[in-house]
DNA sequence: TGTGTCACG
DNA sequence: ACGTACGTGACACAC
């Protein structure tokens, strides 16, 4: 008989991990479907790699554990398992029994003490065991027979705790994991541990002494003094917590070993199971074909003749683009909807119709449009107007949700439960193999999409008003949508010779800097590549590597200026680097996407950022170089479209600061900022407790960046990179500026709860982020979202507020009957252009209405400057 | 297609 | 202790 091997499986912890580790999936009834999947995949991995001839999953019981009359907290704090994973755990129950799994779950005991109960059990039989999971707890169980297995990254990438690994991660034996666990405690069980002490400390001392006993037996040879007053004050809060991390393996248990008999899966019911969740490439592994779901029938009208009873006053309108270019690429035809019919109409069509012309540009026709800032500049390009865009599926359904974020109206639709929409994907193809289809094909898919908005308007509305975001949808972000199309098409005029030029001057230079570097170097290399470089300046001429990548040395700018005083050929890299991004993303680049017009377009997404913000592509304008003189040089490019005509920017001060005074309500912010003082002085008076003239430049360039640090959600560590400084130092920083300031302190203390609490953040105009990591046991995730959490708010608030101006600048200009345009948005500043006799106009009126435009607690301010070019507006 | 780097607010 | 500052997009390289 060979060996039995016995594989034992959290089901929790598994489920758990694959839902997180997995983008949202769904089938065609709108369950989700990803855990499942990757539970599904993980079973496979495992059966395969590891051949049991025994298997089973445990799952926890309930919420109520043995543990709880021990402590009342335990696993406590944490968020509810979200909806979407809860509805999947029948299927992943199905999956197993299917799989011809046994499963098992027992009152008051968690699915380890199962595991662990049963690995003793199988020792005693002397049988092979592997234990998989996602929690590092059980690999107190590991021994000579017993492999613990515990999720890397990803699904299928386990690491191995034997007790030899355990040895060499930690240095101490399997069973000591359970005093570690005591000393440092659990955040994601809510196992307190010994406040102080986390891994490093328990590590430490648990070499020295071997356990928590031990630690305490001979606490009076701790010489640390904070650390044995900790241990001491807290020696029973480690005890308990060492016994709630303790696995049971004497529980109750009612299975054995033999009823764990691994025969094999059940192929007919997989094959049903997997039909029913969709899961097309593991059926074609099993050779299974997989008939497409038809789609529900929808009667598409292609229209022949464009008549006036079809244009009625309620419709939904979908203009299908070759491609996500609306501004370049072609338009392939209109789709609509209403509650009677679907139609198709040809761009042809539309174009040559009076009465279509008249029906879209109508303010008094309601329209659904699945993308209004898409279908504003199509139907511009039309030679028509598009007018009454009352609701825009893709902004709806970012406001409801940033998180998700794509202009594919089938995925949209899908994750509002609406699956009559194919995939652009399955219509027009991929990569090099995207073709338009043959008309009807290409009439019902744009149809369809059409139709989708429609039904869909009632559903994403019903959410809008439930979030309370019906203003900020309706009143922001819609009426945004049409101005930001407007600038789109206008486009910024680019003085290609001015490209040219600097293109020239910089490849000269370039060619010398390109020889000194093989100079120095002794040979040729490729300088753009980090790995040939890392060669080059580490291993050849020998420098110390201060930071790794994943892939080799770091090359960065800030390790590069570390090692200048090392060697001369540093400083020719960095300004090689330098020069050569502006000539390839700036010269070479900006070139490219220069129009026939003369002008280049970028597109602003309107539905992307997860806090609120535009951003801006083919190309990115909101990243033009300014810091270094030589790249804001590139701006004198950008120029007036019309002769006599100048350029005028306008900036928000300290947007962000005052926003923060505005939210946290902190007494002394907000008077700074009423009193107009010069806030990076103000900080660094009360952060250095010196008075103004004492200031120096040093002291207020640290102020500066502790500013954006609070900005960021601080961090003791980012503060000290910034400033070169140590984490200490930094941190003392944090610690003075917080108590000066304690309105911010406890503003971010609250946004962190807050967030805990609610699953989101919001802005000032109730735009919201979710951050379902705020709970996460992973650190780092953790961390991330608390940072989030804070800087969202303030960021976002930022970004509601310059969308306003820009609505409100929009109205001025109309009603001033001014022929200015508003060009680009920068995040906190706005970039017109407008005739030289306007200038006076602006001055008076750009800075009032952007300062206006919302009221906070503390005034905003504006400054302003023109020029003839983009470059001489500063 | 992912990674490293660097431009902006 | 953990090893990151928040939010973006584009380019070159290496696979």
């Amino acid at each position: 008989m060979t060996k039995k091997k016995i594989v034992l499986l959290d089901g929790n912890s598994l489920a758990y991990r694959a839902f997180f580790a997995l983008p949202l999936l769904t089938n065609e009834k709108g369950v989700h479907t990803n855990a499942v999947y990757g539970f599904t995949m993980m079973l496979e991995t495992i059966l395969a790699n590891e051949k049991p001839t025994h298997v089973i999953v445990a799952w926890d019981a309930g919420k109520t554990t043995f543990r709880h009359s021990t402590y009342t907290e335990y696993k406590g704090g944490r968020q509810k398992t979200p909806p979407e994973l809860s509805e999947q755990f029948p299927y992943i129950r199905k999956l197993i029994e299917a799989f011809g799994i046994t499963q098992y779950e027992l009152d008051l005991y968690e699915a380890d003490d199962i595991i662990g109960t049963l690995s003793k059990e199988c020792n005693d039989a002397e049988a092979e065991v592997v234990i998989i999971s996602g929690d590092k707890d059980l690999t107190q169980l590991a021994n000579d027979q017993t492999t613990v297995c515990i999720t890397r990254k990803g699904i299928t990438d386990l690491e191995k705790y034997t007790p030899a690994h355990i040895e060499e991660k930690y240095g101490i034996a399997p069973l000591q994991i359970i005093d570690m666990k005591g000393l440092m405690g659990d955040a994601s069980d809510n196992i307190p541990g010994v406040p102080g002490i986390g891994e490093k400390t328990a590590l430490k001392l648990l070499k020295e002494y071997g356990s928590v006993e031990a630690v305490y037996e001979s606490i009076d040879q701790i010489t640390a003094k904070k650390m044995k007053e900790n241990l001491v004050n807290n020696k029973e809060q480690a005890f308990m917590s060492k016994e709630l991390a303790t696995i049971e393996v004497h529980a109750p248990i009612t299975v054995s070993l033999n009823d764990l008999d691994f025969v094999g899966r059940n192929e007919e019911e997989v094959i049903q199971l997997y039909k029913e969740l969709q899961f097309k490439s593991l059926l074609e592994k099993m050779d299974v074909s997989v008939e497409v779901q038809p789609l529900e029938e929808i009667a598409v009208h292609t229209v022949e003749e464009i008549t006036s009873e079809m244009l009625t006053d309620t419709m939904s309108v979908h203009v299908e683009i070759d491609g996500d270019n609306y501004l370049s690429e072609d338009i392939l035809g209109i789709g609509l909807s209403n509650d009677t019919d679907t139609y198709f109409i040809t761009t042809e069509l539309a174009t040559s119709s009076d009465l279509f012309k008249s029906w879209i540009a109508d303010h008094a026709t309601r329209k659904y449009v699945s993308d209004s800032k898409s279908a504003y500049a199509a139907i511009a390009r039309l030679g028509m107007e598009l007018n009454g865009a009352e609701f825009d599926l893709m902004l709806a359904a970012y406001i409801v949700n940033p998180s998700f974020s794509t202009n594919e109206v089938s995925e949209i639709a899908r994750s509002f439960g609406y699956h009559g929409v194919e995939s652009d994907e399955a219509v027009y193809g991929k990569g090099a193999k995207r073709t338009v289809p043959a008309s009807e094909q290409l009439a019902n898919h744009t149809a369809r999409k059409a139709h989708a908005v429609w039904e869909l308007y009632p559903v994403v509305t019903k959410q809008l008003e439930d979030n309370e975001q019906r203003d900020l949808f309706h009143d922001l972000e819609l009426p945004l949508a049409k101005i930001l199309g407007k600038m789109e098409v206008t486009g910024v005029k680019t003085d290609v010779d001015v490209l040219k030029t600097i293109g020239e001057q910089l490849s000269e230079r370039l060619a010398v800097i390109e020889k000194t570097i093989y100079e120095m170097a002794g040979e040729t290399f490729n300088i753009n590549s980090p790995k040939q470089l890392g060669v080059i300046l580490f291993e050849k001429i020998g420098l110390t590597p201060i930071k790794k990548t994943k892939t080799g040395y770091s090359t960065a700018a800030d390790v590069l200026e570390k090692l200048a005083s090392e060697h001369e050929i540093i400083q020719h890299i960095l300004l090689y680097r330098q020069l050569g991004k502006l000539n390839s993303t700036y010269i070479e680049g900006l070139t490219k996407e220069i129009h026939e017009d003369g002008k280049i377009h970028t597109r602003f997404q309107q539905a992307l950022t997860q806090t609120g913000r535009l951003s801006s592509i083919n190309p990115n304008l909101q990243n033009i170089p300014i810091r270094l003189e030589e790249g804001r040089k590139i701006r004198a490019a950008f120029i007036p479209s019309e002769t006599e005509w100048i350029m005028f920017a306008a900036d928000y001060s300290q947007i962000e600061l005052r926003v923060l005074a505005h939210i946290s309500q902190d007494e002394k912010l907000i008077e700074a900022f009423r009193q107009g003082a010069d806030i990076h002085t103000k900080t660094a008076m009360d952060v250095f407790g010196v008075n103004e003239e004492e200031v120096d430049s040093n002291m207020r360039r640290a102020a500066k960046a502790v500013n954006f640090g609070i900005v960021y959600g601080i961090s003791d560590y980012g503060l000290s990179q910034s400033l070169n400084i140590t984490r200490k130092e930094a941190g003392e920083f944090i610690d003075t500026y917080l108590a000066s300031f304690p309105g911010v302190k406890q503003y971010m203390d609250t946004s962190i709860i807050d967030a805990k609490q609610k699953g989101y953040v919001t802005t000032l105009l109730k735009r919201r982020r979710y951050l379902p990591d705020i709970t996460s046991s992973n650190f780092n995730l953790r961390g991330f979202a608390e940072r989030t959490a804070m800087n969202t708010p303030i960021q976002g608030t930022a970004a509601d507020i310059i969308k306003q101006a820009m609505i409100d600048m929009d109205a001025r200009l109309e009603k001033e009957n001014m022929q200015a345009r508003m060009l680009l948005q920068v995040h906190d500043e706005l970039i017109f252009e407008a005739p030289i006799e306007e200038l006076e106009k602006l001055k008076e009126i750009v800075p009032e209405v952007m300062e206006q435009t919302i009221q906070l607690d503390v005034p905003l301010k504006v400054d302003w400057n023109y020029g003839k070019s983009w470059y001489e507006t500063k």
